[in-house]
This record gives structure tokens, C-alpha cells and sequence, in this order.
DNA sequence: GCAATGATTTACT
DNA sequence: GTAAATCATTGCC
């Protein structure tokens, strides 16, 4: 079942970050089709400055944070690798949600064939998961209720199973970086950092 | 037009 | 654990 426009408007994108935990990402790029679970999240807010839309600044590249929710906002990251949000909140509003880690369910050997490797390394990381599923910047921008990328209802996760902790890699935000505004499923074998 | 810069990954000490 | 690689995009000149 796939998730409605109504989910990703809400105001509280810590709230989003938590409600995307186990439900399923589903891609059909190239005419593959992929899907895996969400294990990992991250929150991005206008109000911090790990936000590349910090302090409402808009750019081309922050564009696409100002829209409606539901759409994905790709970046590529130090050149090389596709980091893969769902943009949240209302329009006007920059947050969204870096989807750090998934799970693979369906299209495993595609993704084995995309990255050139295979195991607990296919998906653990924001670089690697977009290049699992196909994900690359073309798909900036797209909507999530569309055919290309959307997602869909999964499992559910009992509060106490939902780790919630600091961010990674963007030390220079300062006292923003304390933020405990990352949230993975306790014991997943997926998540990219221990 | 051009220099500066990472929301990471990978390999190495 | 720490460090270097790496290059498209951004933002300023």
C-alpha cells in the first residue's frame, strides 16, 4: 500500500524521519524493479545548519527542498555519490529526510550487478543504496507518487526498537551536528555505522 | 569562466 | 581508529 501525499506534509520531519523506519522503498529504474526496507533515516531541518537549505537560502540546488512534500531530492556528494531525501513538510518549508540505509527485498542480483559487490555492503550507506537501486541525479526532483520511485506501508517498529542518536559526517554544523536527529532500527545489520 | 567544497567511501596504520 | 581520494555542482568573479 502505497503511502499518500498526506504523510510527507507533515510539519515534524523528526516525526517523518521516525515513521519511514520499516517501510519499503520501492524503485523500477531501467525497467527493474527494486524494493527494500528503510533502516536508517535522517532529519534535515531549515532551522540547522546541517540543511543545505539552511536559513531558508535557496539555491538551485535547494530548490527542490522548498517544495510540497513527496518529491525526492537527489545530491550528489563529493562528486561521486547520489544521497537520496524525501522532502517533507509544506511548501516553503525546506526539511527532509536522507535515507541512509535500506534493507534489499526484491532486485537483490540487480543491485549486486549495479554496485559490484554483494552482502551487508550493497545497501549500507547513502552513496551505496542509491547505486543499489539505480537512483542517480536524473531522479532529482521527481515525485514519490509517481511510477519511477515511491513507497509503501511495512513494518512496524516498537518505540524502544528506534535508536535515535547524533548525525554523521557533517561536523561543520557545529552545535547542530549534536542533534540526535538520526534514527535507525536497534541490531540491523544494515545500518552504516555501528 | 573558474576555484572551492563536501549530508561519503575506501583503504590503510 | 585516522586519512586520503575524487569530481560534479555551487557560488562568486
Amino acid at each position: 500500500m502505497r503511502i499518500d501525499q498526506n504523510f510527507y506534509c507533515g510539519n515534524d520531519v523528526t516525526h517523518i524521519a521516525k515513521q519511514l523506519l520499516g517501510k519499503i522503498l520501492c524503485a523500477n529504474i531501467d525497467g527493474i524493479l527494486t524494493s527494500a526496507y528503510i533502516m536508517e533515516t535522517e532529519a534535515y531541518s531549515v532551522k540547522e545548519r546541517g540543511c543545505h537549505a539552511y536559513n531558508y537560502k535557496k539555491t538551485n540546488r535547494t530548490n527542490i527542498m522548498f517544495q510540497k512534500g513527496g518529491v525526492a531530492y537527489v545530491y550528489l556528494c563529493y562528486g561521486i555519490h547520489n544521497l537520496f531525501n524525501v522532502v517533507t513538510n509544506i511548501e516553503g518549508e525546506p526539511e527532509a529526510v536522507l535515507i541512509r540505509a535500506v534493507e534489499p527485498i526484491k532486485g537483490v542480483e540487480s543491485m549486486e550487478q549495479r554496485r559490484g559487490s554483494k552482502g551487508k555492503s550493497l545497501t549500507s550507506g547513502p552513496g551505496k543504496l542509491t547505486s543499489a537501486l539505480g537512483i542517480n541525479h536524473n531522479h532529482n526532483g521527481i515525485s514519490l507518487l509517481e511510477e519511477t520511485i515511491w513507497i509503501e506501508e511495512g513494518m512496524k517498529f516498537d518505540e524502544k526498537e528506534i535508536v535515535s542518536t547524533t548525525r554523521i559526517g557533517i561536523d561543520y554544523a557545529e552545535e547542530d551536528a549534536l542533534l540526535p536527529w538520526r534514527f535507525y532500527i536497534r541490531d540491523n545489520k544494515y545500518i552504516s555505522k555501528l
